[in-house]
DNA sequence: TCGATTACTGAAATCGTTTACAGCGCACTC
DNA sequence: GAGTGCGCTGTAAACGATTTCAGTAATCGA
């Protein structure tokens, strides 16, 4: 079912039906009808792959992600999805691409199957790679360090939001605050453990090594980090997560161990993910808009893909304290 | 970058190139290397719109789904997008395809640029747009409806793992048992309510109308429900909601009411998202590995592409119970 | 020495579109 | 009645790859 069928059944050139199709140039409202009717009858659809190939654009967007587990990915997808098809754009997605190698590879697969790209590669090294792409085509970062002034990009205040989390905690009367930061070399995760720092530093609170422990983002990983916590004496009275995901693994852990939230331990998170506000109790956590990070993002792209040569932009999302019950509550 | 550079820096045919690329035919080892040497120099990579219009393949699958909020909808992604990439697969995303109208265009646009297709269209309606496909393309449907037998399909066991569910609450000693079910014209939601009901019906319990709201398997709906059923009289003692992010809002209605969960009312979901056993208490369900539900679909796509015609087959994916504390535990 | 085989390479057709260009009829102007 | 412009349509050249077919040089057996 080509043009060339529909073509010949409405007695036209291919010229002719393209010129239906897309409803541009002179066509006589008898053959514009006819052809329309032929095309409607076969159930014709112009094919993809020969369209892009000429017109030398794709209408989708590629979408890389280290990961598509939990809500904090799914929320980010949908903000893309949800900007791209609102511009008749298709995504592109692929997951888990932590190295270099797989990074590289995804690139090379995705050429001239996509318009632009929408990266987010938290892992600090794998970014050196992105440099390769500096301009050659259109790429938005998420969570872009800072060494990426050579591309769109957007990131969470990361440093603020921890740093604000952890001042009101410091408010609320906590001195031993520990904390569960994220993987070793992602970008969020040690923006967020130097927030927590900063507003130590500046409480004059000394540091105390054995209160960070390291998780991965999971639930799981938050899990064991609690129970590693608690072992410290005298044991910590608040504990900040990075994100979540690894709170809601911690008071999991707390309530089987017996403690109470937030009498005995405090417990605070990072991004706001729409559960946060269904735990019980309530986790206070560090608002961001998930979703609107993805749909910033597909619109940068997409105004990128428009307007082709401009100043890259650094767009930053701010986040907000979300103070609900896992925390005690607001400080008078 | 085409092809074309390649030949001509490397001094070959793009014949050549081609072969090299692919690893295909006789090319002597010297003129290999050159062009190998040339190709990383240059960085190319292959147009994929070109290579797809010529070998008639792309090499991704097309992903329509009605929502991309929640767990659910991510845990799908994640499970298609696992064994797609291991094959070497791309997937293109769309969301938010309900009605009739939208999946015909949302068809229209993917064609040319996927393979086959994965489709999540549990609205009953938009079903029958789906006839129109029959046998031109390989297509799964993922919690396909009774009607679809000219397709590949993929189901979760509704009906049974619901009607277990409201028999372990029954075997605790609950009559007045609510039910929050989904959409109305959802076919999931429909099983799932009659597996509720079959179970009633097995005990010689009488159906009660006020019992059954209906909610949208969002959070904010299931706590809506709730509030409604708590104006009943007398109150039941179990809910029973058809998703687990109306359990979710369930459970956080019922601790604003200030009543405990389970020994006021108990509380059981649907699915067995990552988070049910997080919440607090942690949330009896109907388990079903969501991303192995995706993993199939892939898997039964990508056969489907690799064999060509052959009987269509129709999987169903069991579910299991899962008891913790939110329906107050194990019968004994 | 010669024909046949083998190993490699290139020319050209092809996939399904879009679009620049040219052609053709017809009405209008002078 | 010839020239001009306009409105519509068709021809053919792209786009960037793959692949068939044919051609060439080297090697081999007799």
């Amino acid at each position: 079912m080509t043009i060339k069928d529909v073509a010949r059944e409405a007695g036209v050139s291919v010229a002719t039906v393209s010129r239906v199709w897309n409803e541009a140039a002179f066509v006589s409202t008898a053959t514009r009808q006819r052809v329309a009717a032929v095309a409607a009858r076969l159930g014709y659809s112009p094919h993809g792959a020969a369209r892009s190939l000429i017109t030398r654009t794709t209408h989708a967007l590629g979408v890389l992600l280290p990961d598509l587990y939990g809500e904090f990915f799914s929320e980010i997808i949908r903000g893309i999805d949800h900007t791209a098809q609102a511009a008749g754009y298709h995504i592109l997605v692929s997951s888990s691409h932590d190295s270099k190698d797989e990074i590289d590879a995804a690139l090379r697969s995705m050429r001239g199957r996509v318009d632009g790209l929408i990266i987010m590669s938290p892992d600090l090294e794998a970014r050196r790679t992105l440099q390769t792409l500096q301009g050659s085509f259109p790429v938005v970062l998420l969570n872009g360090g800072a060494e990426a002034k050579s591309f769109d990009t957007i990131t969470i205040e990361n440093h603020e939001g921890a740093r604000e989390m952890t001042r009101h905690l410091i408010a609320r009367g906590h001195r031993r605050i520990a904390m569960v930061c994220g993987p070793q070399r992602n970008y969020d995760a040690a923006e967020r453990l130097r927030g927590y720092h900063t507003a130590l530093t500046e409480s004059g609170i000394e540091h105390e090594a054995s209160l960070v422990v390291r998780g991965d983002f999971s639930e799981l990983s938050g899990y064991g980090a609690v129970s590693q916590l608690l072992e410290l004496e005298p044991r910590p009275t608040a504990i900040f997560a990075a994100n979540d995901s690894m709170a809601i693994g911690a008071l999991s852990a707390l309530r089987e161990a017996g403690l109470r939230v937030p009498d005995d331990v405090a417990v605070a998170g990072f991004d706001d993910i729409p559960l946060a506000r269904y735990m019980n109790p309530p986790l206070s956590t560090v608002h961001v808009d998930i979703s609107q990070l993805g749909e910033r993002a597909a619109a940068l792209l997409l105004t990128s893909l428009r307007q082709g040569n401009r100043p890259h932009q650094q767009l930053q999302l701010s986040t907000t304290l979300v103070i609900r019950a896992s925390c005690g509550g607001l400080v008078s």
